[in-house]
DNA sequence: TTGTATGCGTTATCAT
DNA sequence: ATGATAACGCATACAA
């Protein structure tokens, strides 16, 4: 009969016995005793810089290779109260430049080690449901690319989870967050265009609960009025390509006419906007309407529309709200940082940028 | 002093001391001790169809609300062995047409109570490393919007972590699939060109290490060999817009003219080479030339494009793979089912597909 | 450096 | 229907 450890009992057999027969998920304790060592031996050696001996530590890692074995982060998590998960809490693509987004925020939480845990919603309304779900994960921290309310924040704050709200600029909260000041963008494009001559504008607006949306139109309509201008025709959009013909038509149905210039919520809408105007109006844009958007989504550099627009730092800003999340994580002391970006002027060519040369001037 | 269980003790006074007190997050044991029942009670009450009396419910649901007491994922999932995650592998979104499958999987995903757990790779071929990291999360399965190897299959199977594979079809191996026919569509595509008259024409295709592009090349230049048409010009992109012009560029070269029709191997490539025709080269499309793409993205169907194009339903291939995967996490002895979806001609305005009017009848 | 023993928070098994 | 108790797989304090 084999004892429970005969001393020169193959190894190899023994491996392939505690693997094979049973259902069983290899564990620590296989490590250790294929290995001949302790379970917290093996455990050490899955945790960097702990103090394991060179021999001890070739030999667990031999015996886990050759068991395939894997440390379990559901269990690790439970004591380490660490699960190298962070929740990215993100409203449905239909805007085509979340993608972007997602794409370099999921990339950054790599680089520091944890990954994303994925919560799509249609609407940014749909946040409180959401969250529910999001805390039995037991994320290390939270990247909302929404707007959460004060209560959501509280909520957060009170079970220690770390938040960064991505993208949108909760003006009275003091929650840690990294944006562009959509607003002040607003306020640019409106100026710009109207340091260019443009008179009578139109704004095409994303949907009214969109906090991005509202910063970006009451930026452009202050800017305007403080210049002294008509008052702008005002139609709302839901950030789609369609809302952008629909929105057109409205504003020419409010002015009788096309407008000089026409700033939408964003490029989509935009670039919907700007194909409406010239195929189907047969409008010279810039000659005879401006268009102008916001993101600089990749299709609105395509040579086909070559859209004046304003570009939001994407890249820095997800490296930026990565950043700022890890260091939450690491010491939740830290006060509610805020870190904004500028947008930059995509000049592109589908609006008028200097005045008309006037008529004295010939 | 206060004994262990003062019969007629304060609740409210209870709670905040149990919740603000320490730094502990509240677990059943809080929740029973304020509902005044045992743990394992509130563990029942938290799992669906588990025999309670509506009484105890009802308490228990009442501690757990003043508290806030949410099940903690990471214990449940040790004794469960569910995380009620699933591991999303998608190469980076350069493609423009995985947003849109990402936030569908997604969706799907969590209709059935799970959630996506994000594994964004820069190229295909990172899916090695990349699994090693999805095995310590204890997803309860795996879909994959890549290629993966037999012996990465097999690590799976070992694993018994059911995996489908979206959108990829790989041929030899009987791993669960979701996918459009690759080949077939690129044949379908050459075919109806072919019909139109085009006879020289020239391939943009992707890049050499996805499957979803050479399968596309494959089926194009095999129809047209078939058909005993001159082969094709080849070149090969990235995917992206820039690569539609280079390829129309190194076509033109290689043929002294521009062909005939242009296939590109996917939407975003096919609106570079369409751009480029049209605006540099001044080609008259689809008069001089035709271009035709693949994935139907939401750009190739605005106003300045109109492009020919093939779709994949991606909102039914979606919810295709995660009740697929659902029904294998639950029956693992499930076989390698395979659902393969046509696509569908979008008929579009950037080539000719009908013959033209030849000089006989006139 | 190494091993022993304990606990993380839950579900599941078994009595009652 | 309910409560005691044993896992689940790992990390850590402590003793050696």
């Amino acid at each position: 009969m084999t004892k429970t450890k005969p001393p020169q009992a193959l190894s190899a057999a023994d491996q392939k016995a505690a693997i094979l027969r049973e259902d069983r998920r290899v564990t620590s304790y296989d490590v250790a005793m294929l290995a001949g060592v302790s379970q917290s031996a093996v455990s050490r050696c899955f945790k960097p810089g702990a103090s394991v001996s060179k021999a001890t530590y070739a030999r667990v890692m031999q015996a886990a290779e050759g068991l395939g074995y894997i440390p379990n982060a559901a269990a690790r998590s439970l004591i380490t109260r660490r699960s190298n998960t962070v929740a990215l809490l993100i409203s449905n693509a239909s805007n085509l430049y979340y993608p972007e987004a997602l794409s370099e925020l999921s990339q950054q939480i790599t680089r520091h080690g944890k990954r994303a845990l994925l919560f799509t919603m249609q609407s940014e309304s749909d946040v409180g449901e959401i969250l529910n779900d999001v805390w039995q994960y037991q994320v290390d921290g939270v990247i909302a690319a929404a707007a959460l309310s004060e209560a959501q924040i509280a909520e957060c704050e009170r079970r220690r989870v770390p938040l960064v709200v991505f993208n949108r600029h909760l003006r009275d909260s003091h929650v840690a967050s990294v944006f562009c000041d959509q607003y002040e963008a607003g306020r640019m494009l409106a100026a710009r265009l109207a340091a260019a001559g443009h008179r009578q504008f139109g704004i095409i607006a994303g949907p009214e609960e969109s906090v991005v949306a509202s910063e970006r139109r009451r930026g452009a309509s202050d800017k305007l009025l403080e210049l002294g201008l008509p008052a702008p025709a005002l139609a709302y959009g839901c950030f789609d390509y369609g809302s952008g013909a629909h929105g057109l038509r409205q504003i020419i149905a409010q002015l009788g006419r096309a407008p000089d210039a026409i700033i939408c919520g964003n490029d989509v809408m935009a670039l919907g906007c700007l194909d409406h105007a010239r195929h189907e109006l047969r409008l010279d844009v810039p000659g005879e309407l401006s268009v102008a958007g916001f993101d600089a989504v990749e299709p609105s550099n395509w040579l086909s529309y070559n859209l004046t627009t304003l570009r939001q730092p994407i890249q820095k800003m997800a490296l930026a709200a990565a950043d700022l999340l890890a260091s939450l994580i690491d010491a939740p002391c830290g006060g509610a940082e805020k870190r904004v970006f500028a947008p930059q002027l995509i000049e592109g060519a589908t609006a008028r940028l200097t005045p008309r040369p006037t008529a004295l001037a010939a």
